[in-house]
DNA sequence: ATGGCGGCTCGCAGCCGA
């Protein structure tokens, strides 16, 4: 079982990417943030028509998010229940046994900013729905873009980004705390290898010189980082023409049934 | 190094992202 996440800075413009990207690494699940699009203007029929169920949930210009799944996609939630968002920023549902939770984290702008207070709000939000969820579902997967590098090995220049946004110790604690519910992150359960990030800025050429973070994350139970066989960043689509800055992070598993 | 890039919009400039 193949499980990615992908923030595809509009699905609009990088819908051929990701019609390609399905033919090519044929993921099973696939997290998308950054959808920018209307619910009534999803592409529902290409992905349908590329072998995908799919759920999701929208709005003009931000945000925007979806799940793409080979199997049927029961009980689907959006947002985080009895937290009251204008910003679609979740999703979740369950396929083939396993709780899939799809979020596009606030970016935070600035520390000293109200979307940073936001973020925060957002992340003591998403932590308390976790908690509940993790009680009924042993084999559940957050996936989505965090926007957080969680150490400074996550930064292709620590010093430069400072306490700034995406790296600051809040932001960082936040993460912790989410991982403290009884989440591994699955990066951390392989080798590590010095200068893996998932986006890269537009300027600066910055992904040709690799001056990136890694702020895409997988999160998992125990149950499911037991049967974790490999963690990957696929560079491939961030070197096409008209990227998206993210670059899509996959894990496989090794399930019974 | 936040500016450069690139997405969006009742667009032609400004907001937002990370």
């Amino acid at each position: 079982m193949k499980l990615s996440t992908w923030n595809v800075n509009s699905l609009k413009v990088r819908l051929p990417h990701l019609l390609d990207w399905l033919s090519l690494r044929q993921p099973d699940v696939v997290c998308l943030q950054e959808t920018k699009l209307e619910d009534s203007k999803f592409p529902y029929d290409a992905i349908t028509a590329a072998g995908y169920h799919v759920v999701f949930s929208g709005q003009k210009t931000y945000n925007g998010v979806a799940i793409l799944s080979r199997w049927p996609l029961q009980d689907a939630v959006v947002g985080i229940p009895g937290w009251e968002d204008t910003q679609q920023r979740v999703i979740a549902a369950s396929t083939n046994g396993v709780r899939i939770v799809c979020v596009y984290v606030p970016n935070g702008q600035s520390t000293d900013s109200d979307k940073f207070q936001y973020k925060l709000a957002w992340f003591r939000a998403l932590t308390a729905y976790l908690e509940k969820e993790l009680l009924r579902c042993p084999h559940l997967a957050v996936l989505g873009d965090f926007n957080v590098a969680p150490a400074d090995d996550d930064v292709y220049d620590a010093v430069a980004w400072g306490d700034g946004v995406l790296t600051s110790p809040a932001e960082r604690s936040a993460f912790d705390v989410l991982l403290a519910l009884g989440l591994h992150d699955s990066y951390g359960l392989f080798q590590k290898t010095a200068g893996t990030y998932t986006w890269w800025d537009y300027r600066m050429a910055a992904f040709r010189r690799n001056m990136g973070l890694r702020i895409d994350h997988i999160l998992v139970t125990p149950a499911l980082a037991g049967s974790c066989m490999a963690w990957e960043v696929d560079k491939m689509p961030r070197k096409l023409e008209r990227p998206s800055d993210h670059a899509p992070v996959l894990v496989t598993f090794k399930l019974i049934g």
